[in-house]
DNA sequence: TCCTATGCATCGGATTGCGAGGTATAGGTG
DNA sequence: CACCTATACCTCGCAATCCGATGCATAGGA
C-alpha cells in the first residue's frame, strides 16, 4: 500500500541527517512505517534519479561491505523543497482529514 | 493543488447523507477545504464514471432550476466501500505524518 | 445582446507507481 | 563446492490518476 505523491518528500527527510544509498532509504521507509508504506524496486530508482536530475539531491560512489554502493546526500535546495512539500502535506493531510471527519 | 487517491473517497463521503450532482459535489470538496482541494472536471466526471462502473454509486435523471441533472447517490456497496477507504487513509496518513515529524 | 456561472463531457499528455525482468555479489547452508 | 537468499542497482511496459484544453448547452444578470 501507497501514498501516491509522497515519496520524493520521504527520501528528502530520510537523508535529512546523513547520507544513504537507495535501498536502505526504502526499508527504513518500510519499517519507520511498520510495514505500511512500502515502495518497490521499480518505483524507487526511477524516483531517486529524478531528485537527482532536479538537484534536490546528490550522488556519490561508496563502498560498503566490500561491495560498492550508490549514495544519495540531499542538497541545500533539497532542504528547502522538503520544507515546502512538508507544508504542503500537512495543509493537504489535514482538509481530508476534516472532511472524511471521525465518523 | 490535489492528494492523488483521496477523489473517490472524497465523493463516496459527499454522497453518505444525500445524493448530488457531480459539479455541487466538487464545489463542496473545495469549499469544505477552505480552497485547499480543488478537483478539476477533467478529473471529477471520469472518477464519478469509474464509481458508477463499479456498483459505489447509482446515477439518475433529476431537475433543478428547470435544467436537467444527474444525480448520484450512494449505493450499500459504496457506503462499505468508503468506510474501508477511510480507514485505510488514516492509516496512511498517520504512516506519513510520523514520518516527516513535526520540525 | 453579451457575458458569466452552471453543468456535463471527452481527449491528449504528464506524472506516479507497480510488476516483471535483468544483472551482480556477499554470506550462509547443505 | 554448489546453491540459495538477501542485498543492491537498474529498465521496461502497463495502469491509474490528474490536469488543461476544448466542446456543448442553458439560466440569469448587465
Amino acid at each position: 500500500m501507497n501514498f501516491k505523491g509522497t515519496l520524493p518528500t520521504l527520501i528528502l527527510e530520510a537523508l535529512l541527517h546523513e547520507p544513504d544509498h537507495g535501498y536502505r532509504i526504502a526499508q527504513r521507509i518500510k519499517e519507520r512505517s511498520k510495514g505500511v508504506l512500502d515502495f518497490k524496486e521499480g518505483t524507487l530508482y526511477p524516483a531517486l534519479h529524478k531528485l537527482e536530475n532536479e538537484g534536490l539531491i546528490e550522488s556519490y560512489e561508496g563502498v560498503e561491505k566490500g561491495r560498492p554502493r550508490r549514495y544519495y546526500r540531499i542538497t541545500r535546495d533539497g532542504r528547502k523543497t522538503f520544507t515546502k512539500d512538508r507544508a504542503e502535506w500537512r495543509e493537504l493531510s489535514r482538509a481530508v482529514t476534516v472532511i472524511l471527519g471521525e465518523g
